[in-house]
Order: structure tokens, then C-alpha cells, then sequence
DNA sequence: TCTTATAGTTGACAACGGAAACTAAATATG
DNA sequence: CATATTTAGTTTCCGTTGTCAACTATAAGA
């Protein structure tokens, strides 16, 4: 095996961890926890997805799905719009209130990454961009880890 | 803003939901959670850490770090050695079996990526490794987000 | 029609981390 | 030296969270 790897490994689960619940609990979002956003950023990229899809895509099962569900409906960020053509499928859609969040969201992030990385010039932007688009599409088709 | 910064955001977030609790917790890493996980690296990777210290660097406070090493000890992978120098002071120290562990989670997520990126030539490895590699010391160096 | 599969919800439960109160040791101040 | 203050860490109480299992309801299959 190529010696990057297992550094690239180290690297990435550093990086995730601020990124991860660690360094998203503390800031801006008030009231929105990581995996509520992830949700409802998967709520915002999807047309009409439905809960079931949405557990699978965040790796939850799907009563804690629907939970989550919960939550953002009650902080109004998404609403339920159960499926006309098959009555047990709920699908999920963000509110107005929802996509600004995103967008605060986003916003609030790329500033943090701009004051970081904001000297760098567009060639090294772009080539990081690369770097973590091929890592991320890689990633997603080969799905979560999974126990052995 | 350069127009790569948001979506360097977007997919630093997303990369790091594969490489935080959801794509961890399913995984052969057995007995440790993420938070456990992390913690007993930073013990591994630095001399004579405090408790205090591992708080702050995980970014958790002292009554959760201080559960967190609980259980860490509970499970033998690490072991509290307090100071001779000051009483107050509580150094953690990894077990044989926690450097073990920490070998063994490392080769299960590089095997992962391998699979994933095993087919790259070196020069691209390098090329990702790099990027990564100066993200994480940018960000570390800015350190968590902070609220507003 | 009757059975089975699928989508989603709910209740009980345990794990987890934060806030605040607490102990104990070190340092500062007079 | 004595007392006050600061610092390191632990413990108790508590709210949040996600899973499991049981449940409802709708759709599809035999």
C-alpha cells in the first residue's frame, strides 16, 4: 500500500472532527445540531426524498430518522407532504425558514474556511477542490464502512 | 470570495459525515466510539498528555473529558498516571492494548481507502495528501469555530 | 381474499455530554 | 507563615439523542 494513505487517512479523520459534532456545536447555528443539518441540507439538494431515503443516506435508522424529522418540524425548517401515489411514503420538504438556514449555514462556514485559506491563490483553491471532490465522489459510491 | 471556498465547505462536510460518528460507529472499530477514538489518539500521539490538555484539544469540557478517560480506562486502553510534580495534575497514558487499537482502526480505515484509491498513481496521492495536509494545519492553527 | 412486505411512528431504554457544585493541590498576597 | 485565590479534576443531576422492538397502516403478491 502507498505510504500516503494511511496519512491521508489520519489527515481526514482530523479534519472531520472539526467539522464534525465538535466543531459545529459551538458556533452559529443556533438551533440546529450537526445531523439535523445534514438532513436538512439533504432535504434541500433532493427533490421530494423520503424519510426512508433520507435514514440510508445519513446511515440512521429510521426511527431515529423520523425523530430527526421531528425536530426540524417543529423548529419549521421542513415540513412532512405525505405521498399522493403510495399513502406510507412521507416525503420531506424544506420551508422557506429551511433554506435560509442553509444558506446561513453555508455562509458561516465558508467565511471560517476564507480566513483560513483566503491567501492562497486560485490554483491551489482549485487543486484543493479537486483533491476533495475525487475523495468525496470515491467515498460515496463505495458507501459506509461497514462492520466486518 | 474565490467561488471554490463554498464548495471546498460543502465537500469537507460531507467528506467529514463518512469519517465522523455515522461512519464510525458502524464500523470493526468494536468497543470505542469516535469521541473515545479520538481521544486515545491524541494520548498516543502526545507525551504525558493532562486531562485538561485532551479536554481542550477535543474541544469537550473537563467533566466530559474526564468520563471520556472513564471509560477509557474502564476498557484498559489507557491509564491515568498522576504527576509527581503537581498533585493536581492527571497525566493519561495509552495501555499496550490501546496502542494496539489504535494500530488496529488505523489499517481498517486505510484498507477502506485503499480500496477507494488504491487505483491513483502515487504522484495523485501525493497531490490530495498535500491538500489535505494544508487544510488541517490551517485549521488547526485557527482552531474551532467559534461563536459569534 | 389472505399473506407478506414496506413506510413510518411511538415508547422504553441506555449512552452521552454539559452545568454546577465539590475536593484537593498549588500559587499569590499580605 | 497564614489566608485567599486559582487551577485540575471528579461527581451528581439532568436534558438530549438514537436504537430496539412493537405497533399502525398501506401496498403488493399468491
Amino acid at each position: 500500500m502507498d505510504k500516503n494513505i494511511p496519512e491521508i487517512y489520519a489527515l481526514l479523520q482530523d479534519l472531520s472532527w472539526y467539522f464534525g459534532n465538535q466543531g459545529f456545536n459551538s458556533i452559529c447555528c443556533e438551533e440546529l445540531t450537526l445531523v439535523e443539518y445534514m438532513a436538512l441540507k439533504k432535504v434541500y439538494d433532493t427533490q421530494n426524498i423520503t424519510i426512508h431515503e433520507l435514514g440510508e443516506s445519513l446511515n440512521v435508522t429510521k426511527s431515529g430518522i423520523s425523530k430527526i424529522i421531528d425536530r426540524l418540524e417543529n423548529k419549521s425548517q421542513v415540513s412532512r407532504e405525505y405521498s399522493s401515489t403510495d399513502g406510507r411514503v412521507c416525503c420531506v420538504v424544506p420551508t422557506e425558514k429551511g433554506k435560509a438556514e442553509i444558506h446561513k449555514i453555508s455562509k458561516r462556514f465558508s467565511d471560517y474556511l476564507y480566513e483560513i485559506l483566503g491567501d492562497l491563490g486560485e490554483e491551489s483553491l482549485q487543486n484543493i477542490k479537486d483533491s476533495l471532490a475525487l475523495l468525496f465522489m470515491a467515498i460515496q459510491e463505495k458507501g459506509y464502512i461497514k462492520p466486518d
